[in-house]
DNA sequence: TCATAAGCGAGACGGTACGTCGTGTCTTACG
DNA sequence: CGTAAGACACGACGTACCGTCTCGCTTATGA
């Protein structure tokens, strides 16, 4: 049975591992890199902004690349909501006007983490467990669920197309110039998903 | 006709701009990326490199930012070829692999070339003009000799789609994990695009 | 009468002020400093070393130049005897030799505590009462004796002159490459100290 | 011929090692010295006192300790200057009186490089050639002129000797609450001195 | 043929942020 | 209640890099 897989990692968020205190400089560190930017961010900045000291921000992380990596992965675990409305086409506008508006918020900390997150085997890891096997589980149950109302075949379902709208809206997203909009994310579901996900398998 | 718009901005590599002092201090610039990332270049070890004074790059480029960009669009225009096989699908293959083997060498240039752009207004203009209306018209042509050769119609080329194979093969170039391959390129092409591209207009 | 000035600050050593607990404190701190000098003596080693906490530290000296203080004084403490030989040259060989040798143990101590001392006049009180004026004392009951014995006339002493011996010594400890040894102490009693004492006085 | 030996190292002060900058930051970390003493000195004050930057500073000398070394020495050696009164009691009052003097300004300094100096072999090293031998050899000087007037004869000068008043004056300069003045020059030479080097040899 | 200027290497400089460490204060939980 | 454990604010340390600058040296041209 297919839906055993995706329960390996749910997609349901799970609770903060972060204390009152972390939870402050997190957000603190997702306040300035949202306005300067992350080179212009300073962990001195950071502890002023949360009345802390750099020692306390360091005693956490242990520099300034896996703050802004945990402050990220805050940012996104409070934002990821599964939706659920019965119809998969519009599951999946919601799923990409949710991942559209979140990145458009913090598209310079997404180019940060991409850098920082190739930079240290570490991060990479946290990165993986911790971001993406939670983003892959949320679209794989979107997607079960549709094979579950018979709406798709199981089939249909690849690697590629289930991850093709998040990657590309995101790389819209850090791109300059052209941010995705509401109509972005019709055109990809209609024109490309939907089409690829119900056309007949050969 | 559609033709005229593909030739507004030529996919043809122009010959460089750069005297061969410059292509020496871009080439230096470009190895460093490779080796060691953004974050850990040093203009002074692309002085060394290129046996030049820090002096000299700055001549040139008024920052670290720019001499990055400058690199990678260099790096880029050496790279694109226009596929011209008869055959839109094997058209998209080719200039798919050719994106991800050219996304693949230089993935840290260009998490780099992002953040940078994403700070600097001048650095998005000089991305936009000398990188990104390049590859549109490239992509552009490819799809318009098909729509010559009677594959595809005009209508069923929009934005979105033309831009999501190479956005995505950049994304997942940039993001950790999962480099694409041919095969990525060719599920993408089989199942997303043709399928998009030849399906009946509504 | 002379005796009596003498008699104003005793000698003879007290019996020690501290608790066990703190004695094992103060000893701790008096080894560290003698390993690792001042600047390297974390008061989190004194606390470590003696399986305290820095509170119950910080409760007793309020910072770490009483700290050191207190312990080199506890050190001194226990080494101040006065010798009573019956003879001059020998009562004053003996008190230059205890001198070399603690000076030459504590060397880092006496440096550090010179340093803590100048900067706070509480410590350079506790100074005063607690290490200098013992030691005057000390030697000044050597001299009366040699008065007593009429070895010496009581005119002969000044405050230089009996200062000079233990000064001396102390900063040839402190300075680096020339410690004293018995032939320096031999050398000053016998060309310096006994003839400026027993010379006739103008 | 002794006066030969003398010559080894000359008490001529040497022009200065330094260049124009290194003499500013040397002057700032001299008068911040004054003014606050060893701890309280921050590397980041004196540049910014010099208007240089850390960086600056760190290029000459690759710690705190060493530019604190540097600074006092470079003090000294403008103040050493060779008395030639033709008197030994003369000389040697004027050469008491100056290191009394001197010593008085920069007691804070002196401490500080006691300190330093016993943490690193270097720096003793500097502090040996760059300054102890420099005085020693000015003494030398001094008594050296004495014995060919025929005031003394060179058999009563003894490294304790000459080192005495010198270690003395600078012991009662950095030890609180008794700073020496002319009085205890005069006393020193005239009862210790004098009397010590005129007498006759056993 | 020589001088004057422009480009270059070398690298010092002011500035700024990093990440580390130690002090002295404070809180929490245990005995 | 005193203590062990240790988090915390503060602030200095020493390092690294950016972008600017000055200094001579070379080279390339104009008198």
């Amino acid at each position: 049975m297919v839906g055993a897989v995706t329960r390996i990692v749910d997609y349901e968020a799970d609770s903060s591992p972060w204390s009152a205190r972390e939870a402050e400089l997190l957000a603190a560190t997702l306040q300035l890199l949202q306005q300067h930017g992350y080179e212009r961010l300073t962990v001195d900045a950071v502890a002023a902004t949360a009345k802390a000291s750099k020692a306390t921000v360091y005693r956490r992380w242990p520099s300034k690349g896996e703050l802004v990596l945990a402050a990220f992965i805050e940012g996104v675990r409070c934002a990821a909501v599964r939706p659920d409305t019965g119809s998969l086409r519009e599951d999946l506008l919601r799923l990409g006007e949710a991942i559209t508006e979140h990145a458009a918020k913090h598209s310079a900390t997404i180019r940060a983490v991409m850098v920082e997150v190739s930079r240290d085997p570490a991060l990479r890891e946290a990165m993986q467990h911790q971001f993406l096997d939670q983003r892959k589980a949320l679209i794989e149950s979107v997607l079960q669920h549709a094979v579950d109302r018979g709406e798709i075949k199981a089939e249909a379902i690849t690697e590629e197309l289930w991850d093709l709208m998040p990657g590309y809206l995101i790389f819209r997203s850090i791109v300059p110039n052209r941010p995705p909009d509401r109509q972005t994310v019709r055109v990809i579901v209609d024109n490309v998903l939907i089409p690829s996900l119900t056309r007949p398998i050969s």
